[in-house]
RNA sequence: GCCGGAGUAGCUCAGUGGCAGAGCAGCCGCCUUGUAAGCGGCAGGUCAGGGGUUCAAAUCCCCUCUCCGGCUCCA
């Protein structure tokens, strides 16, 4: 008996029935064999060991393979089980998935294990690398498995509920051996922990077993695993260079904003430069919106309680609400707004429409205040007060379509414009709890559906993650390293008309219900703000930076100075004219993330010429004048917002 | 909210039971300065706040606040 073995570049091979990845990748050649990981068959990954019987297609999967970084990082966070458990007997051990960038694995310790414990994991796990022990995969019956972690509550656990994963099947289950060590696991696995070379232990932190609040909170060990040294170091630098972008760390170096413990969590102060740099992006913002069919509104901060009741929102998320304010003498009750959309209901409810003035969309930056738990919140990211971008557009059932598909053009242009180029949507539809009819489900998810692709969005459809009242697009930014900010969000509404009774006068003189759509672009301004801090690395293009031009003299030269400021007047120009050395004033402005240095002294204002020094461009020395003042104007320019161009 | 870590001058940080420190920034002088930090001096502290242990606490213990890394949450 004989089988063939199909190879993914079309060639077929020939064995003695049964075969395994070994022997097809020793037969191939011992390079291959050398960097064999595991095996691709009938689109899943098993291990080089596994014995093939039957005529198939097989891919050998190699350490250059991206699928076989997952195999090496789910292969490493059992060798740090194994670690933990040599030098932690007593440890109970959870679950340890591979995870992007590396794995976990979590424990139930009799006392905490600290940060500085992860030096001696971190030797155990080399040891047992440096042994090259085979993972040798068993099946042995639920019954037995149970014996066999007896004194492993958190592993009979997952044998008992048998649900199918983690190595638990129906009757049987599935575990790799290493060595001494057991785990339940539905493999494949590096064939022996020897690959496992260049590998960190991160950090450690709190998690809950399988994910329940209500359940013991485990410690996790997360690590990162490479195949090459390279690979490591050059993840390691990209996590340096993260934390250099760290909003909150520009924040406080630039002089944008600061916190304060009287301030309390959740809240930020803006220093005069964070507030100009807030200023221009909102603005900008204003402007296009203006010019793009909104009218301007404006709404207080806090509302009677009768009108959260109205809007359901006392009802459905009052535990992010603050604490209601109670004036007693008065008998009343108001709230802190979680969110604008009543106070500019109540703006359209203020007077009766006709059917020819929808779409009416009705904006505002608008500051609203979320009680969010004190664990969550992280710098500009995650705050109790923040100032939405806010929009509701009210407008006819069959105007759904259009309004989505100028939304998502404007907000894809807008992003554009403050540098955000490239940006990709989740569409979120219809969940298991909601109102509304199916037909206006359909019809509305359908619409996002049919803008994204028009657009030319790349989307992801995100199965049942709409809010109970409707359908929504998300859009996600990626920034200049590659990773994914949540923006824009746009959500319809067929619930708010109705808590309002909200109405407009169709053609036939009847009254009727609008649908609203819920929209912010940047989201937050705070969050918006921080996104582009990291995005631009703290330098910001020169429109947007809150310093645009530091002006640096050398000797006394008041009256050219002066000329330069008249000429760039309109543009936020800082002189320094102090009598300190030059490498000194380039020092400190470069330090303040200026964008332009003009550099004038004696010879300039003799000859009408500047130097100009421009973040990430060469120096340009001896510029005539009026050419000098034409870079700066050009290089400061905002973009220009044109929906149709 | 939960688990773990942390909080020392405006900023960055050193100081593990015995006198509260440095660099930068600030202020005052000197230097007249041409592409990434001239030189000298002065001033700056509720060691997050409160309680406790001790002859003695920034340091050890407890509570609170704030921050950091995660978990959970983000209708």
């Amino acid at each position: 008996m004989s089988i063939d073995i199909k190879l993914p570049d079309g060639s077929i091979r020939n064995y003695d029935s049964p075969v395994t990845g070994y022997q097809i990748a020793e037969s191939i050649g011992p390079r291959l064999l050398k960097d064999a990981i595991c095996i691709e068959i009938n689109n899943t990954f098993k291990d080089l060991s596994f014995s093939i019987t039957e005529n198939n297609t097989v891919r050998i999967v190699t350490n250059k393979d991206l699928d076989a970084l997952h195999i090496l990082r789910h292969s490493s966070a059992h060798i740090l089980a194994q670690a933990v458990l040599n030098i932690y007997p007593d440890a109970q051990f959870g679950v340890g998935p591979s995870i992007e960038n590396g794995f976990y694995y979590d424990f139930l310790f009799s006392n905490p294990i600290k940060e500085s414990d992860l030096l001696n994991i971190e030797l155990e796990m080399k040891k047992i690398s440096k042994s090259s022990q085979s993972f040798i995969r068993s099946e042995i019956s639920k019954k037995e498995a149970i014996k066999l972690f007896k004194n492993q509550n958190l592993k009979k656990e997952l044998i008992e509920s048998a649900e199918t994963g983690e190595g638990v099947g129906n009757e049987s289950v599935s575990l790799y051996t290493n060595n001494k060590f057991v785990d339940l696991c539905m493999g494949p696995h590096l064939p022996n922990t020897g690959l496992l070379k260049h590998f960190k232990l991160t950090k450690i932190s709190g998690a809950y077993w399988r994910g329940d609040e209500a359940n013991v909170q485990l410690q996790r060990i997360y690590g990162t695993s490479w195949f090459t040294k390279e690979d490591l170091n050059t993840y390691l630098t990209q996590q340096e260079e993260a934390e250099k972008r760290d909003h909150r760390k520009l924040g406080n170096e630039l002089n944008l904003f600061t916190s304060s413990e009287e301030l309390g969590s959740g809240n930020f102060l803006w220093k005069p430069k964070g507030a100009v740099l807030r200023d221009v992006i909102e603005s900008y913002s204003k402007r296009a919106h203006l010019d793009n069919g909104y009218s301007l509104v404006n709404t207080p901060h806090i509302g009677k309680s009768v009108l959260w009741e109205t809007s359901g929102h006392l009802e459905h998320y009052s535990e992010n609400m603050y604490p209601p304010i109670n004036h007693e003498e008065n008998n009343e009750t108001y709230y802190l707004k979680p969110m604008n959309c009543p106070f500019h209901i109540l703006v359209y409810k203020s007077d009766l429409h006709s059917y020819k003035e929808l779409p009416l969309r009705y904006f505002e930056f608008g500051s609203v205040y979320r009680y969010e738990k004190t664990g969550v919140l992280h710098g500009l990211l995650r705050l109790r007060g923040f100032t939405q971008d806010d929009a509701h557009i009210f407008c006819t059932k069959d105007q759904i379509n259009d309004e989505v598909k100028t939304l998502l053009s404007f907000s894809v242009k807008l992003l554009g414009s403050y540098g955000l180029t490239e940006i990709e949507a989740d569409l979120s539809t219809k969940p298991k709890k909601y109102i509304g009819s199916d037909s206006d489900w359909d019809n509305a998810t359908s619409s996002l559906k049919q803008s994204l692709t028009e657009l030319g969005v790349p989307y992801q459809i995100a199965d049942g993650e709409g809010a109970f009242y409707g359908p929504k697009i998300d859009l996600h930014a990626k920034d200049a390293i590659g990773r994914r900010w949540q923006l824009s969000t746009i959500q319809i509404d067929f619930a708010q008309p109705d808590n309002f009774n909200i109405e407009f006068v169709n053609s036939d003189n009847k009254k009727e219900k609008p649908v609203m759509i819920h929209r912010a672009l940047l989201g937050s301004v705070e969050r918006f703000t921080a996104v582009l801090l990291e995005h631009y690395a703290g330098n910001l293009p020169g429109w947007l930076s809150p310093n645009q031009v530091d002006v640096l003299t050398i000797g006394n030269v008041e009256k050219y100075t002066d000329k330069i400021i008249r000429d760039l007047k309109g543009f936020r120009v800082t002189l320094d004219d102090r009598n300190i050395r030059l490498g000194e004033k380039i020092h400190n402005s470069e330090k303040s993330k200026t964008p332009i240095q003009i550099i004038v002294g004696e010879k300039d204002y003799e000859n009408s010429t500047m130097a100009i020094n421009i973040f990430d461009q060469d120096n340009n020395k001896d510029i005539e004048y009026k050419e000098g003042i034409k870079i700066v104007r050009k290089l400061l320019k905002e973009p220009e917002f044109n929906l149709n161009g």
